[in-house]
RNA sequence: GGGCUAGUAGCUCAGUUGGUUAGAGCACACGCUUGAUAAGCGUGGGGUCGGAGGUUCGAGUCCUCCCUGGCCCA
């Protein structure tokens, strides 16, 4: 009989590992599978039952927008966002999340006009309502599509009746909100330049613009001094202003200058103009320009003009307050003729151009503001459309992007009047542009309704400060964020909320007319709020004005507003309609988005609660980075780097994906490749197999099997100690929201503690001790311990795989996700125990390099074929001797010797006898059934 | 252009208040096992800590500048 035969005998004596649950994971089938038996027991509902009454924890969902397919960025954000509900569910808590979306705005209003002029439908051809009927169909359309996509990742809510700011219930509680800040007198209508599409012919939102590349045209204009009190030699100088918005010249009311800057009195010496015939018109003119732009002035003048220090008249300083110019087109008179005064501005630098800055109030935010301070108002001489009115001279009728070029009217004019002194259309630089259009933005005076920052709001706050203060009280994860929306809060100015536009919850304010306040009052209020609750915001449009203003006002004395608010301010309601009105919450625990809201709706949901709360909305914003490509490049269509989630699903399964945002850092940018996914596949195959060895491995296990901590072997209590340490770690991480840390002391625990340590120090155990031996008990009683603890930490993460491990573990239709993380006794904790076993495995570790040599040239295979000698000092010789050091280190024979020095091993091949079942080399195998005596027992025990 | 932020082995991450030869897992190479087997175990190679200066007895860790990304703003 050969040695593999009587192997062969004593195969189906040992106890291997026995499951169902495949290595190969399939998820693509076991995905839909286990979405379908979920719905089909209302598996999510089952679980809000369960968690009645428990302590609530609220993640308040974001809104993304309805439009367009998930994209990379949106998986990642939501899986984030089932990680927290899911993790604080399973510490007990009844977390609920009702998805949302933000169905409003311009990006809907423009694609369906989009549509519309596809069909042939002209704007303004179509009936208002009709109109937002057709968006309000777009963006359900959108909600409709972005729910199954964010379903198939696992993610658990009320998708049934998700949040959106278009119900009519929300758009009565959003233009309830705003009539809040009416109430409290916050808002105001005012003029400002707001940066404006005269494509869409509306204001933007900063969100709403982006910036481009583009080639303008820079202009040199001579500003004739008139008068100057302070340097009466200035006066017939010409102070020379430079621009690249030729357009905004037919507008210009002032001239600015800095108060530091040093400016220059010079005249171009004949000698050179001799040269220049074309420079001819210069002769004898005088100009005034910052010192330290003379010589790029002269550039541009004629690339060949020398720069000469001797041309100075003197240098101006302050010279220039007081002093005033006039027009180049004064000689048109009206307004044309009337004073330009210089004035100073902290905004001027002489980073480019001439170092003085032509003021247009209309078209600038620092002309704006400049000219208020100085008495100088807005002419609204520029339409929505972005044309002149059409009797101002020179350019009326025509549109701001058409006269700009060197040669078009502007420039031509100029020059007739001799005030054009360069021009050249080869200037480069970033401009603002529409993001949906693509089309060039304008600054633009309009009225606007504001709401202010920093108006006193009665109990000695602002706005600002209010917010300023809840931001204070608020977490941030991680903590930089919290500099980030500080800085931005600080520094942010009035917020905006009109939009000319026709999708969106109207800003439903009378204006009396003559004086121009608006109406306060509650009842017209409570009016406007109830038919907005049974008809949706159209009801401002259309019912008669008279029935919201009732008995107590005549509607032929107000204006009935039809601004739309700012989307922001739709968003920045949602915690009254969802928080507030359906969890009945003051406060979420949680908002969680992408790091780019901290200017977006993070600030927008603190202003709107701070304005009509006082407080934050949230307890704590959690964010995250951006998705970029394995070069760490943003994803983006041009590039042709955009990853599509659909498709990751498809090919790999959405844990695998849900393992990568939880391993990830995704407190910073993630990089997302072929490789990154390649690292998550094997790390899921890793767990998989855990998962799929402890099954088997319990294959038969029942309660009664279970051993008492207490009568342990100290290598099971040692792994319980790791498991509690893990535990607390896992605490904390989870805490703080780092997944990616919990996720690393997983990974870092199965692998060192379980896979390469434990699980194969107690192979020989499990395969081959008697089925109720202690130790085999004690064995299994830890792995039962480990696999809940595991599949429960793991359940957020790998919703399906662990759900699937439930079903071959329990079988009993119950879900692990309606379960809670394992109950670790913090007393399993034992350093002792713990240091004691450090220093065993690194010993352990210079046993295995020591047989290391011994395979190589294959005087051994197995470890168990080796005996070895340690010789170590007194104290290592006495904690080898309180162990079965030979089974750690699963060799046949241990010495240990006391040694001065180093510890140091030798090894040699086993003279003993190998065991037919057990493989092991030892001393008590009896030759007649070439079995050790442990293996004779267990086998006889079976035949008996 | 400005503010904030990041850049540690092929991948994902650790690196405490600056202190001994920079760590882990995976991947890779080689080997073992063939009783977790499209699995498991072992050993090993691999890093000018983005670059350049500087402070210090000593810097991945502090300072300055630069490069390359990202977000936000203009």
């Amino acid at each position: 009989m050969t040695e593999q035969m009587k192997a062969a005998d004593y195969r189906h004596t040992v106890f291997l590992p026995e499951t169902g649950f495949p290595m190969k994971a399939g998820l693509a089938a076991t995905e839909p599978r286990l979405l379908a038996r979920w719905a089909e027991e209302g598996a999510h509902q089952k679980l809000r039952e369960l968690r009645t009454g428990a302590a609530r924890w609220i993640l308040h969902d974001g809104p993304p927008y309805a439009n367009g397919d998930m994209h990379l960025g949106h998986a990642l954000n939501h899986i984030l966002k089932d990680f927290v509900v899911r993790s604080r569910t399973q510490m007990g808590f009844d977390s609920p999340y009702i998805p949302g979306w933000d169905c409003h705005g311009l990006p809907i209003e423009w694609r369906v006009e989009e549509l519309n002029r596809e069909k042939g439908i002209k704007k303004g051809e179509m009936d208002f309502i009709a109109f937002r009927q057709q968006c309000r169909d777009y963006a359900g359309h959108w909600v409709g599509v972005q729910r199954e996509q964010l379903k198939r990742l696992g993610i658990w809510g009320d998708w049934e009746n998700p949040y959106l700011t278009m119900n009519f219930s929300s758009e009565a509680v959003i233009a309830s909100e705003l009539m809040r800040f009416a109430e409290t007198g916050q808002l105001y209508r005012g003029a400002k330049p707001v940066m404006w599409s005269p494509v869409e012919q509306t204001a933007l939102a900063e969100a709403e613009v982006e910036y481009e590349d583009i080639i303008s045209t820079q202009v040199d204009v001579a500003f004739e001094i008139v008068e100057a009190p302070n340097a009466p030699e200035l006066v017939g100088a010409h102070a020379v202003i430079w621009t690249t918005t030729p357009w905004t010249l037919p507008v210009n009311r002032a001239l600015a200058y800095g108060g530091d800057v040093l400016y220059e009195h010079f005249e171009i010496k004949s000698g050179e103009i001799d040269d220049r015939p074309h420079l001819e018109w210069l002769r004898g003119k005088r100009f005034i320009i910052a010192s330290d732009l003379r010589v790029v002035f002269l550039k541009r003048l004629d690339s060949s003009l020398p720069d000469n220090a001797d041309w100075s008249l003197g240098a101006v300083r302050g010279g220039l307050a007081g002093a005033i110019a006039r027009h180049p087109w004064h000689a048109l008179g009206g307004f044309f003729a009337e004073p330009r005064p210089l004035l100073a501005g902290d905004f001027v630098t002489t980073d480019a151009g001439t170092g003085l800055v032509h003021m247009a109030p209309d078209h600038g935010e620092d002309d704006f503001y400049l000219c208020k301070t100085n008495g100088i108002d807005p002419k609204f001489v520029v339409g929505p459309d972005g044309t002149y009115q059409a009797d101002w001279p020179v350019v009326g009728g025509m549109h701001v992007y058409k006269v700009n070029a060197p040669d078009g009217p502007v420039c031509t004019a100029l020059k007739e009047a001799g005030g054009l002194l360069a021009a050249s259309a080869d200037y480069k630089h970033s401009y603002p542009h529409s993001w949906r259009s693509k089309a060039k933005l304008i600054y633009r005076c309009t009225p606007q309704w504001f709401v202010a920052m920093d108006r006193d709001l009665g109990d000695g706050t602002t706005l600002r400060g209010r917010a300023l203060t809840a931001i204070g009280d608020t977490r941030w994860f991680p903590a930089q964020g919290e500099n980030r929306i500080r800085a931005m809060v600080e520094g942010r100015p009035d917020w905006v909320l009109s939009r000319q536009r026709a999708w969106g919850v109207p800003i439903t304010l009378f204006v009396k007319k003559g004086t121009g306040d608006y109406l306060v009052d509650a009842e017209v209020n409570a009016r406007i709020k109830a038919a907005f609750e049974t008809d949706g915001a159209d009801a401002w449009w259309t019912r008669d004005p008279q029935e919201f203003l009732g008995n107590a006002y005549n509607a032929e004395d107000y204006e009935q507003v039809t601004d739309i608010l700012d989307v922001w301010f739709d968003s920045g309601s949602t915690h009254a309609f969802v928080t507030e009105a359906r969890l009945h919450a003051e406060q979420a625990d949680l908002y969680l988005e992408g790091s780019d809201q901290h200017r977006g709706w993070f600030q927008s949901s603190l202003l709107e609660s701070c304005g009509t709360r006082g407080r934050a909305p949230y307890k704590g914003v959690l964010t995250h980075g951006f998705t970029l490509d394995d070069k760490g490049r943003k994803m983006s269509k041009s590039l042709g780097n955009v990853v599509d989630p659909q498709k990751i699903i498809g090919e790999s399964g959405v844990d695998v994906l849900r393992l990568w945002v939880a391993s990830t850092d995704t407190s910073e940018d993630q990089r997302f490749g072929k490789l990154s996914m390649q690292t998550s596949v094997d790390n899921y195959r890793k767990l998989r197999n855990t998962l799929r060895y402890l099954l088997g491995a319990l294959q038969g296990y029942t309660a009664e099997e279970a051993l008492p901590v207490a009568e342990m072997p100290e290598l099971e209590r040692y792994i319980l100690s790791r498991l509690a340490a893990l535990d607390a770690e896992i605490r904390v991480a989870l805490d703080s929201h780092g997944y990616a840390r919990m996720m690393a002391a997983i990974f870092s625990f199965v692998n060192v503690d379980l896979s390469a340590f434990f699980f194969d120090v107690r192979k020989d155990s499990l395969y081959c001790d008697a089925a109720f031996a202690p130790k085999r008990r004690a064995y299994r009683t830890v792995l039962a311990t480990l696999f809940e603890a595991l599949n429960h930490w793991l359940a957020p993460v790998l919703v399906f795989t662990t759900e699937e491990a439930h079903e071959h573990r329990h079988g009993d239709g119950t879900s692990v996700h309606h379960g809670t993380y394992a109950q670790i006794p913090a007393d399993w904790r034992d350093d002792a125990l713990e240091a004691k076993f450090e220093r065993l495995r690194d010993l352990r570790a210079l046993v295995t390099q020591a047989i290391e040599p011994m395979r190589r040239e294959k005087v051994v295979g197995s470890s168990n074929e080796v005996a070895v000698a340690v010789h170590a000092p007194a104290a290592d010789v006495a904690l080898l001797q309180s162990v079965n050091f030979a089974e750690l280190c699963i060799v046949s024979h241990v010495d240990a010797v006391a040694a001065d020095g180093e510890p140091a091993v030798s090894a040699v091949a086993s003279t003993e006898a190998r065991c037919a079942r057990c493989w092991r080399h030892l001393p008590d195998v009896r030759p007649e059934t070439d079995l050790c005596e442990r293996c004779d027992d267990v086998v006889a025990e079976m035949d008996a």
